[in-house]
DNA sequence: AAAGATACATAAGTTTTCGAGGTATCAAAT
DNA sequence: ATTTGATACCTCGAAAACTTATGTATCTTT
C-alpha cells in the first residue's frame, strides 16, 4: 500500500469488510482494484496481506467463497456470511469511532454521513 | 490503548509527535493522560507501547530530552528537536490525508480545519 | 500500613504486514 | 511467433509494532 505504510495496518480486515458489504461479491483482485480506483492509487492493498487476511476471514466463518471458472483461469468471489454482515457493520462503526476520536488529537473535524 | 486496539498501530509516532508540537514538552506520564483526557478515555497509550517509541524518536533525532527532580523522582521530558518538527508536521498531515482517504472507503465526509 | 497514583523501564511473544517469489492464463503489441 | 503486461491465484521468511507481564521506586491518600 502506498501510503508511508504503517497507517493502514489494522484497516485492512475493515476495508474488505467494508467493499464486500457494498458491492456483495467481490474475488480478491478486484478487491485490489476497487480500493485502488476508489482512493486514487493512495490505497493498494498488495497481495501478500491480502489473500492470508482472507483466507483467515473465512476460517473465522465471516467469509464465504464461490469458485468460478473464465475460460481456464480460476476466480474465487467473496462474500459476507451472516456473521460475516454483523461482524462488518460493528467493524465500520469502529473504524469510524476511531477516526472521530484521532480527529480529537489532530484538530480534526470528522462528521459521519 | 482501548480500541480493538489493532486499528491504532501505526498512529502512535505521529500522536506523540502532535501532542509535543501542541504543548511543547511533556513527560511520558504525561503524554498518555493527555492523550486519555482528550480521547475521553478512548486512547490509552499503554507504557510498554510508549517508552520504546520516545527511544527511538530520541534515538532518531526527532526528539530531545531534559531530565527533572521531582522530590527524588524522576521526569524525563520530551521535545520536538528541528528536524523533528519537520518530521512531525510531515507526519501530521500524512495522517490527516489517511484518514480522508479511509473516508473516502467508508462514505465519511471529512474535512480538516 | 496499605493502596493507588505517579514515573521510569525492559523483554518475550503475538500479530500484522511487507517483499519476494512461484504458477498459470489471456490479450495486445512487436 | 513471441514477448510483455495485465489478470489471478498462492506461500513464506523477515521485519515492525504493539501487548502483556514484570520490575523498581517514590509520593499521596486512606
Amino acid at each position: 500500500m502506498s501510503f508511508s505504510t504503517e497507517l493502514i495496518k489494522g484497516t485492512l480486515r475493515t476495508i474488505i469488510l467494508k467493499l464486500l458489504s457494498d458491492h456483495g461479491k467481490l474475488y480478491g483482485y478486484e478487491l485490489t482494484q476497487k480500493a485502488k480506483e476508489m482512493t486514487g492509487g493512495k490505497i493498494q492493498i498488495t497481495e501478500g496481506a491480502l489473500y492470508p487476511t482472507l483466507h483467515a476471514l473465512e476460517r473465522e466463518g465471516l467469509l464465504v467463497t464461490e469458485v468460478e471458472y473464465i475460460g481456464k483461469r480460476v476466480r474465487k468471489y467473496y462474500y459476507l456470511s451472516e456473521s460475516g454482515s454483523a461482524a462488518s457493520s460493528q467493524k465500520i462503526s469502529e473504524l469510524q469511532d476511531f477516526i472521530n476520536t484521532i480527529g480529537l488529537l489532530l484538530d480534526l473535524k470528522t462528521f459521519t454521513v
